[in-house]
RNA sequence: GUAUCCGUAGCUCAGUUGGAUAGAGCACCUGCCUUCGGAGCAGGGUGUCGGGGGUUCGAAUCCCUCCGGAUAUGCCA
């Protein structure tokens, strides 16, 4: 917010002070408080190493009150609270059409080109919530860069091979009858999904058979007995089997995966997710050996007693971490350095940012910490977008046992909802384009809901009380961009052109709302630069909610003086090109009537 | 065991680089559709900010400690 007052108050006690740099950031004056804004002199007394707060709030106020813009400031405890005109107010503030939404956009040296990843299914199962979530954080962040002025990538890294989907084929094998998704009337991934429940169905009876007839084998975990069981020895000979390139067990997977990634294609369209590229692991598993041999003649790894190619880290919290195994086999992490040097080489962005699961945490300290030291000087721009688990009121999610909000199923109920919903409110008359309405809204409601929450806390989804259309959701906020559509467009429709007089603009929720619109250019930029959604979201509910606010109080089209009414046109344009922008950052589509 | 994160209203969550009397929504209650869209607005009650100690003019926020929870601690991914 570039305030007149407040940067003239900068400046004379810059020279008063003696003092280079000297930032005053006015905030919203509370509800409590007489006042549009207010400068906290805490704050400024520390700027200024002045030992008395209280007195430098009676020097701004002094100077305050002798500002031109300032009709008064009051002063209570260290606090100034000030009253402007409106016609300074809103010169300083909405008055210059577009300015704000060119304010949100960093300066060029600032801008960036990020390289961000997110997704990462598995193609053994359909997508869930926990999917969903990810999807609409990577989305959403990906755009609030974008809107704050970086260029962004967006990439997916497919996990379409190992010893996961070698289960789904093997339960194919046995239980499927050369069935098709066409035959089934199925979604593939979906299909697939199927017969990786069917397989772990199998592999418990095994094992139960298994403990039952070896007692001694009671401690041995589940993991621990895989390989005892037939099933569990089966999967393992199909991934040595693919690995050898057996042109059957090739073929399968080709097949399968083929159904998955049309069943992912069609979800992900509908929650509108692209990526610029998606890399699939099949085809990057096996980088990052070469790196590791490299690293070890220089010194960054050695070869420990079991033959296994280790990084022993100095910080003890780090430990040691093996990178290759004894039979000299990548593991996990040797392929996340390979796809990360690809990544690099590939679109040689300033940063990458990884959207995974809080549980990772550790994983990519020491994936950073191993590229740190074999020396690449872009590894301290490497972000691990940490974002919580989504439970359950029973508790976890987990595929395998079934207990999981699927992704497809949720959208469509989501939809439905909010057609009942839309043909509700619509009264006699059903509305034209219902089921894209109705597409719009289910997603406003679902991505808000995912995005107003900060991506790092884990959240409890409550199937049952489903997803609210009401209150700080996101059909709220498209509300009140509808509302402020259809206001326009009637004002087009009358004639009476004035030229807008601010200084009319005296209501406190006038006032309000204007500062609001001003702070946007903050908050988006905060949204990006913390990668949380939620700062944006809460951002425009309460602008939403300081525009509905304004809108009982304040009549625009029946406003009593054109001059008025030209005025609060200008102010509703203002936050209706706001929270445009703002949804469309959090890739929230808006309707221009529901 | 150790490390990291978390614990705020009945529920779901904001607020955490220390600042005024800790906020929203849901739920519950009361009003408001013959004036711009009632998916709305206005009002009502709700708190040992997990407990205890400390630093500070000032602590939900920083430090210590205890309790409770999650995750990690693989030659799994």
């Amino acid at each position: 917010m570039k305030l007149t007052f407040a940067n003239d108050l900068a400046n004379e006690l810059k020279a008063k002070y003696n003092l280079d740099e000297l930032t005053i950031a006015p905030e919203i004056c509370p509800p409590n408080f007489a006042g549009d804004l207010t400068v906290n002199c805490f704050v400024l007394a520390k700027q200024l190493k002045a030992r008395n707060p209280i007195a430098v709030a009676a020097e701004v106020k002094q100077f305050l009150d002798g500002h031109d813009d300032v009709v008064e400031a009051q002063v209570a405890k260290a606090f100034v609270n000030i009253t402007l005109k409106p016609e300074a107010l809103m010169r300083d503030t909405i008055q210059n059409e577009g300015q704000i939404l060119a304010e949100a956009v960093l300066p060029k040296q600032e801008q960036r080109h990020i390289l961000i990843e997110f997704s990462a299914p598995n193609t053994n199962k359909p997508q869930h919530l926990g999917h969903v979530r990810n999807n609409t954080i990577g989305m959403a962040t990906a755009s609030i860069l974008e809107s704050a002025g970086h260029q962004v990538t967006r990439i997916n890294l497919v996990n379409d091979r190992g010893i996961h989907i070698c289960k789904s084929m093997i339960a194919y094998q046995r239980f499927g009858n050369n069935t098709t998704p066409e035959r089934e009337g199925k979604k593939g991934d979906h299909l697939v999904g199927d017969f990786y429940v069917a397989y772990d169905k199998e592999y418990r009876k095994q094992l139960a058979e298994l403990r039952k007839n070896n007692p001694d084998l009671a401690d041995k975990s589940d993991d621990d007995l895989f390989l005892n069981t037939e099933i569990g020895r089966a999967a393992q000979d199909m991934l040595i089997a693919w690995e050898n390139n057996d042109e059957d067990v090739r073929e399968l997977w080709k097949t399968m995966n083929q159904w998955v990634f049309d069943g992912f294609a069609e979800t992900y369209r509908r929650m509108g997710v692209t990526f610029k590229h998606t890399y699939l692991e099949s085809e990057t598993y096996m980088l990052g050996k070469d790196i590791i041999q490299d690293g070890l003649e220089r010194g960054v790894f050695k070869k420990r007693e079991d033959g296994a190619t280790v990084i022993d880290f100095e910080d003890p919290a780090l430990g040691s971490k093996v990178v290759l195994r004894s039979d000299g086999t990548s593991v996990y992490v040797t392929q996340d350095i390979g796809t990360t040097l690809l990544k690099q080489k590939d679109y040689n962005p300033d940063q990458q940012i990884w959207v995974v699961g809080d549980e990772q945490i550790r994983h990519f300290k020491v994936l950073f910490a191993i590229l740190k030291a074999l020396g690449y000087e872009w590894a301290d721009n490497l972000t691990h977008m940490a974002y919580g688990m989504v439970n359950l009121p029973t508790g976890k999610m987990k595929s395998r046992e079934g207990t999981v909000v699927d992704a497809d199923d949720l959208i469509d109920e989501m939809e439905e909802l909010a057609k009942q919903a839309t043909l509700e409110k619509a009264g006699d008359t059903p509305p034209e384009n219902l089921d894209e309405r109705a597409q719009t809204i289910a997603m406003a409601a679902l991505k808000f809901m995912l995005l107003k929450v900060n991506p790092k806390t884990t959240i409890m989804f409550d199937p049952q009380a489903s997803i609210k259309f009401e209150g700080d959701t996101g059909p709220y906020v498209l509300y009140a961009y509808a509302r402020i559509a259809s206001m326009l467009r009637k004002a087009q429709d009358q004639e009476d052109e004035a030229a807008p007089d601010w200084s009319a603009l005296k209501d406190d929720s006038e006032k309000k709302l204007a500062i609001r619109c001003a702070l946007y250019p903050e908050m988006l930029q905060k949204s990006a630069r913390e990668l949380d959604s939620s700062t944006l979201a809460s951002y425009l509910l309460d602008l939403a909610k300081d525009f509905s606010t304004f809108y009982r109080i304040c009549p625009v089209l029946n406003a009593e003086e054109p001059a008025l009414k030209a005025a609060r046109l200008h102010l509703s344009k203002c936050v209706k090109d706001i929270l445009k922008h703002g949804l469309n950052a959090l890739t929230i589509n808006t309707l221009e009537s529901m």
